[in-house]
DNA sequence: TCTACTGTATTAGTTAACCGATACACTAAC
DNA sequence: GTTAGTGTATCGGTTAACTAATACAGTAGA
Protein backbone atom coordinates (compact mmCIF):
# COMPACT_ATOMS: atom_id res chain seq x y z
CA UNK A 1 0.00 0.00 0.00
CA UNK A 2 2.75 2.40 0.35
CA UNK A 3 4.98 1.15 -1.85
CA UNK A 4 5.87 4.64 -4.39
CA UNK A 5 7.14 6.78 -1.27
CA UNK A 6 10.53 8.28 -2.69
CA UNK A 7 12.61 10.30 -0.04
CA UNK A 8 14.13 12.08 -3.00
CA UNK A 9 10.69 13.49 -4.56
CA UNK A 10 10.29 17.27 -3.52
CA UNK A 11 6.72 16.92 -2.28
CA UNK A 12 8.10 15.66 1.11
CA UNK A 13 7.82 12.42 3.25
CA UNK A 14 4.87 13.14 5.38
CA UNK A 15 2.86 14.61 2.68
CA UNK A 16 3.39 11.74 0.21
CA UNK A 17 2.28 9.38 2.92
CA UNK A 18 -0.68 11.42 3.60
CA UNK A 19 -1.69 11.10 -0.04
CA UNK A 20 -1.50 7.73 0.11
CA UNK A 21 -3.75 7.13 3.18
CA UNK A 22 -6.36 9.72 1.62
CA UNK A 23 -6.46 7.68 -1.78
CA UNK A 24 -7.19 4.80 -0.06
CA UNK A 25 -10.18 6.02 1.85
CA UNK A 26 -11.32 7.81 -1.58
CA UNK A 27 -10.89 3.86 -3.01
CA UNK A 28 -12.72 2.15 -0.36
CA UNK A 29 -9.22 0.47 0.83
CA UNK A 30 -10.21 1.82 4.00
CA UNK A 31 -13.50 2.56 5.67
CA UNK A 32 -14.09 4.21 9.16
CA UNK A 33 -13.04 2.68 12.08
CA UNK A 34 -9.89 1.38 10.24
CA UNK A 35 -6.81 1.64 11.88
CA UNK A 36 -3.95 2.93 10.44
CA UNK A 37 -0.55 1.08 10.65
CA UNK A 38 0.93 2.13 13.70
CA UNK A 39 3.70 5.03 13.82
CA UNK A 40 6.60 2.59 14.40
CA UNK A 41 5.42 -0.27 12.29
CA UNK A 42 5.26 2.25 9.02
CA UNK A 43 7.94 3.85 9.78
CA UNK A 44 10.04 0.40 9.84
CA UNK A 45 8.61 -0.79 6.39
CA UNK A 46 9.37 2.70 4.90
CA UNK A 47 12.69 3.38 6.25
CA UNK A 48 11.31 6.46 7.56
CA UNK A 49 11.69 8.16 10.86
CA UNK A 50 8.65 7.56 13.58
CA UNK A 51 8.18 11.47 13.65
CA UNK A 52 7.75 11.30 9.98
CA UNK A 53 5.36 9.18 9.60
CA UNK A 54 3.53 10.29 12.84
CA UNK A 55 3.56 13.96 10.98
CA UNK A 56 1.60 12.77 8.48
CA UNK A 57 -1.14 11.54 10.56
CA UNK A 58 -1.30 14.57 12.66
CA UNK A 59 -1.60 16.32 8.68
CA UNK A 60 -4.81 13.53 8.41
CA UNK A 61 -6.22 14.30 11.71
CA UNK A 62 -6.23 18.26 11.15
CA UNK A 63 -8.67 17.22 8.11
CA UNK A 64 -10.55 14.87 10.08
CA UNK A 65 -9.38 12.29 8.08
CA UNK A 66 -8.93 10.62 10.90
CA UNK A 67 -8.75 10.34 14.65
CA UNK A 68 -5.64 9.71 16.47
CA UNK A 69 -6.01 8.55 20.12
CA UNK A 70 -2.88 8.47 22.51
CA UNK A 71 -1.68 5.14 23.12
CA UNK A 72 -4.20 2.73 21.18
CA UNK A 73 -3.88 3.89 17.43
CA UNK A 74 -4.99 6.19 14.67
CA UNK A 75 -8.24 5.44 13.54
CA UNK A 76 -10.24 6.29 9.63
CA UNK A 77 -13.36 8.98 10.69
CA UNK A 78 -16.58 9.01 9.70
CA UNK A 79 -17.32 12.07 8.07
CA UNK A 80 -20.77 13.16 7.21
CA UNK A 81 -20.32 13.70 3.45
CA UNK A 82 -21.46 16.86 3.25
CA UNK A 83 -18.89 18.14 6.22
CA UNK A 84 -16.45 16.35 3.54
CA UNK A 85 -17.67 18.32 0.18
CA UNK A 86 -17.56 21.29 2.36
CA UNK A 87 -13.61 20.66 3.49
CA UNK A 88 -13.15 20.20 -0.61
CA UNK A 89 -14.64 22.73 -1.78
CA UNK A 90 -12.70 25.37 0.84
CA UNK A 91 -9.71 23.50 -0.48
CA UNK A 92 -10.19 23.68 -4.25
CA UNK A 93 -11.21 27.73 -3.79
CA UNK A 94 -7.45 28.24 -2.01
CA UNK A 95 -6.18 26.12 -4.64
CA UNK A 96 -7.41 28.28 -7.43
CA UNK A 97 -6.79 31.55 -5.52
CA UNK A 98 -2.99 30.59 -5.08
CA UNK A 99 -3.24 29.64 -8.84
CA UNK A 100 -4.64 33.19 -9.71
CA UNK A 101 -2.08 34.98 -7.54
CA UNK A 102 0.75 32.58 -9.32
CA UNK A 103 -0.53 33.54 -12.76
CA UNK A 104 -1.27 37.27 -11.79
CA UNK A 105 2.73 37.63 -10.85
CA UNK A 106 3.87 36.67 -14.39
CA UNK A 107 1.57 38.78 -16.03
CA UNK A 108 -1.14 36.08 -16.94
CA UNK A 109 -4.64 37.29 -16.73
CA UNK A 110 -7.95 35.06 -15.69
CA UNK A 111 -9.31 34.31 -19.54
CA UNK A 112 -5.47 33.09 -20.61
CA UNK A 113 -5.82 31.11 -17.78
CA UNK A 114 -9.50 29.99 -18.41
CA UNK A 115 -8.30 28.85 -21.52
CA UNK A 116 -5.16 26.77 -20.52
CA UNK A 117 -7.63 25.06 -17.76
CA UNK A 118 -10.03 23.65 -20.17
CA UNK A 119 -7.49 22.48 -22.35
CA UNK A 120 -5.69 20.65 -19.93
CA UNK A 121 -8.59 19.45 -18.21
CA UNK A 122 -10.21 18.61 -21.62
CA UNK A 123 -6.88 16.36 -22.21
CA UNK A 124 -7.19 14.65 -19.23
CA UNK A 125 -10.59 13.57 -19.55
CA UNK A 126 -10.05 12.25 -23.10
CA UNK A 127 -7.47 10.03 -22.01
CA UNK B 1 7.43 52.65 -9.93
CA UNK B 2 9.09 50.39 -7.46
CA UNK B 3 6.87 51.49 -4.52
CA UNK B 4 5.08 48.41 -3.27
CA UNK B 5 8.66 46.10 -2.67
CA UNK B 6 8.33 44.60 0.36
CA UNK B 7 11.17 42.46 2.21
CA UNK B 8 9.05 40.66 4.58
CA UNK B 9 6.48 39.63 1.40
CA UNK B 10 6.84 35.72 1.29
CA UNK B 11 7.14 36.50 -2.37
CA UNK B 12 10.82 36.75 -3.10
CA UNK B 13 12.15 40.38 -3.54
CA UNK B 14 13.76 39.61 -7.10
CA UNK B 15 10.57 37.99 -7.98
CA UNK B 16 8.45 41.07 -7.11
CA UNK B 17 10.52 43.51 -8.79
CA UNK B 18 10.39 41.45 -12.13
CA UNK B 19 6.64 41.58 -11.94
CA UNK B 20 6.57 45.18 -11.24
CA UNK B 21 8.61 45.46 -14.92
CA UNK B 22 6.14 42.85 -16.34
CA UNK B 23 3.56 45.16 -15.32
CA UNK B 24 5.04 48.33 -16.48
CA UNK B 25 5.67 46.61 -20.22
CA UNK B 26 2.18 45.46 -20.27
CA UNK B 27 0.97 48.60 -19.30
CA UNK B 28 2.94 49.76 -21.75
CA UNK B 29 4.84 52.67 -19.56
CA UNK B 30 7.90 51.02 -20.94
CA UNK B 31 8.55 49.71 -24.22
CA UNK B 32 10.76 47.95 -26.40
CA UNK B 33 14.28 49.91 -26.42
CA UNK B 34 14.02 51.51 -23.19
CA UNK B 35 16.72 51.24 -20.63
CA UNK B 36 15.92 49.88 -17.12
CA UNK B 37 17.09 51.60 -14.24
CA UNK B 38 20.83 50.20 -14.13
CA UNK B 39 21.53 47.09 -11.32
CA UNK B 40 23.25 49.90 -9.08
CA UNK B 41 20.84 52.73 -9.15
CA UNK B 42 17.75 50.78 -8.03
CA UNK B 43 19.05 48.61 -5.50
CA UNK B 44 20.25 52.00 -4.15
CA UNK B 45 16.69 53.15 -4.30
CA UNK B 46 15.29 49.73 -3.63
CA UNK B 47 17.90 49.34 -0.51
CA UNK B 48 18.51 46.18 -1.41
CA UNK B 49 21.59 44.09 -2.65
CA UNK B 50 22.97 44.78 -6.50
CA UNK B 51 23.11 41.52 -6.95
CA UNK B 52 18.99 40.51 -6.05
CA UNK B 53 17.83 43.44 -8.61
CA UNK B 54 20.60 41.54 -11.19
CA UNK B 55 18.66 38.12 -10.17
CA UNK B 56 15.54 39.93 -11.05
CA UNK B 57 17.22 40.93 -14.75
CA UNK B 58 18.26 37.63 -15.22
CA UNK B 59 15.14 36.15 -14.52
CA UNK B 60 13.13 38.69 -16.76
CA UNK B 61 16.07 37.71 -19.76
CA UNK B 62 15.46 34.34 -19.13
CA UNK B 63 11.69 34.92 -20.89
CA UNK B 64 12.95 37.11 -23.58
CA UNK B 65 11.63 40.24 -21.86
CA UNK B 66 14.48 41.62 -21.70
CA UNK B 67 18.21 41.86 -23.43
CA UNK B 68 20.86 42.30 -20.93
CA UNK B 69 24.20 43.87 -21.98
CA UNK B 70 27.35 43.79 -20.24
CA UNK B 71 28.48 46.64 -19.53
CA UNK B 72 25.83 48.81 -20.89
CA UNK B 73 22.89 48.31 -19.47
CA UNK B 74 19.27 45.67 -19.57
CA UNK B 75 16.84 47.39 -22.12
CA UNK B 76 13.37 46.29 -22.47
CA UNK B 77 12.77 43.83 -25.51
CA UNK B 78 11.04 43.85 -28.81
CA UNK B 79 9.02 40.45 -29.21
CA UNK B 80 6.92 39.60 -31.77
CA UNK B 81 3.64 39.20 -30.20
CA UNK B 82 2.75 36.05 -31.08
CA UNK B 83 6.30 34.61 -29.29
CA UNK B 84 5.16 36.01 -26.21
CA UNK B 85 1.59 34.68 -26.48
CA UNK B 86 3.17 31.40 -26.76
CA UNK B 87 5.07 31.49 -24.11
CA UNK B 88 2.11 32.82 -22.29
CA UNK B 89 0.39 29.74 -22.77
CA UNK B 90 3.15 27.34 -22.09
CA UNK B 91 3.02 28.89 -18.63
CA UNK B 92 -0.43 29.51 -18.04
CA UNK B 93 -0.64 25.25 -19.00
CA UNK B 94 2.06 24.73 -16.10
CA UNK B 95 0.46 26.11 -14.03
CA UNK B 96 -2.68 24.45 -14.15
CA UNK B 97 -0.91 21.28 -14.61
CA UNK B 98 0.66 22.08 -11.19
CA UNK B 99 -2.77 23.57 -9.64
CA UNK B 100 -3.62 19.23 -10.97
CA UNK B 101 -0.75 17.74 -9.44
CA UNK B 102 -1.50 20.01 -5.60
CA UNK B 103 -5.20 19.07 -6.04
CA UNK B 104 -4.42 15.43 -6.58
CA UNK B 105 -2.45 15.07 -3.43
CA UNK B 106 -5.23 16.29 -1.53
CA UNK B 107 -7.96 14.14 -3.34
CA UNK B 108 -9.59 16.90 -5.53
CA UNK B 109 -10.33 15.86 -8.71
CA UNK B 110 -10.94 17.59 -11.86
CA UNK B 111 -14.57 18.27 -11.72
CA UNK B 112 -14.63 19.99 -8.34
CA UNK B 113 -11.29 21.73 -9.57
CA UNK B 114 -13.25 23.39 -12.32
CA UNK B 115 -16.30 24.25 -10.74
CA UNK B 116 -13.84 26.13 -8.25
CA UNK B 117 -12.22 27.64 -10.86
CA UNK B 118 -15.41 29.24 -12.60
CA UNK B 119 -17.02 30.41 -9.53
CA UNK B 120 -13.51 32.14 -8.71
CA UNK B 121 -13.31 33.80 -12.06
CA UNK B 122 -16.53 34.37 -12.11
CA UNK B 123 -16.38 36.37 -8.82
CA UNK B 124 -13.27 38.16 -10.33
CA UNK B 125 -14.83 39.28 -13.43
CA UNK B 126 -17.94 40.91 -11.70
CA UNK B 127 -15.89 42.89 -9.14
C1' DT C 1 2.65 -3.40 38.42
C1' DC C 2 4.80 -4.77 34.51
C1' DT C 3 5.14 -5.12 29.74
C1' DA C 4 4.39 -4.14 25.23
C1' DC C 5 2.18 -1.69 22.55
C1' DT C 6 0.37 3.06 21.14
C1' DG C 7 1.40 8.43 19.93
C1' DT C 8 4.33 12.87 21.43
C1' DA C 9 7.87 16.28 22.33
C1' DT C 10 12.42 18.06 21.99
C1' DT C 11 16.50 18.61 19.83
C1' DA C 12 19.77 18.62 16.17
C1' DG C 13 21.37 17.93 11.37
C1' DT C 14 20.57 18.69 6.30
C1' DT C 15 19.21 21.01 2.64
C1' DA C 16 17.62 24.68 -0.26
C1' DA C 17 16.16 29.34 -1.12
C1' DC C 18 17.11 33.95 -0.51
C1' DC C 19 19.85 37.98 0.00
C1' DG C 20 23.85 40.92 1.30
C1' DA C 21 29.02 42.07 0.88
C1' DT C 22 32.56 42.31 -1.91
C1' DA C 23 35.56 41.88 -5.60
C1' DC C 24 35.60 41.14 -10.53
C1' DA C 25 34.82 42.10 -15.72
C1' DC C 26 32.91 44.47 -19.65
C1' DT C 27 31.87 49.03 -22.37
C1' DA C 28 31.99 53.71 -23.69
C1' DA C 29 33.73 58.30 -23.46
C1' DC C 30 37.25 61.14 -22.58
C1' DG D 1 44.70 54.20 -20.49
C1' DT D 2 41.77 56.21 -17.24
C1' DT D 3 37.36 56.85 -15.48
C1' DA D 4 32.77 56.10 -14.58
C1' DG D 5 29.26 53.81 -15.79
C1' DT D 6 27.30 49.05 -16.74
C1' DG D 7 26.41 43.69 -15.32
C1' DT D 8 28.69 39.25 -12.97
C1' DA D 9 30.65 35.83 -9.84
C1' DT D 10 31.66 34.11 -5.41
C1' DC D 11 31.17 33.68 -0.81
C1' DG D 12 28.91 33.75 3.63
C1' DG D 13 24.93 34.54 6.74
C1' DT D 14 19.95 33.86 7.62
C1' DT D 15 15.94 31.58 7.52
C1' DA D 16 12.55 27.98 6.87
C1' DA D 17 11.20 23.34 5.74
C1' DC D 18 12.07 18.67 6.39
C1' DT D 19 13.62 14.59 8.70
C1' DA D 20 16.30 11.79 12.05
C1' DA D 21 17.58 10.56 16.98
C1' DT D 22 16.20 10.16 21.24
C1' DA D 23 13.65 10.41 25.26
C1' DC D 24 9.01 11.03 27.01
C1' DA D 25 3.89 9.87 27.92
C1' DG D 26 -0.59 7.50 27.50
C1' DT D 27 -3.29 2.76 27.25
C1' DA D 28 -4.46 -1.99 27.67
C1' DG D 29 -3.89 -6.53 29.15
C1' DA D 30 -1.45 -10.23 31.65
Amino acid sequence: MFDDIDPRSPTPLYEQIAARVRMAVAAGELVPGDSLPSVRSLSRSLRVNPATVAGAYRNLASDGFVAIRHGQGTFVQEVPRYVRDEERTTQAVQLVRGLLQDAARVGIGTEELALAFNAQVGAEVSE
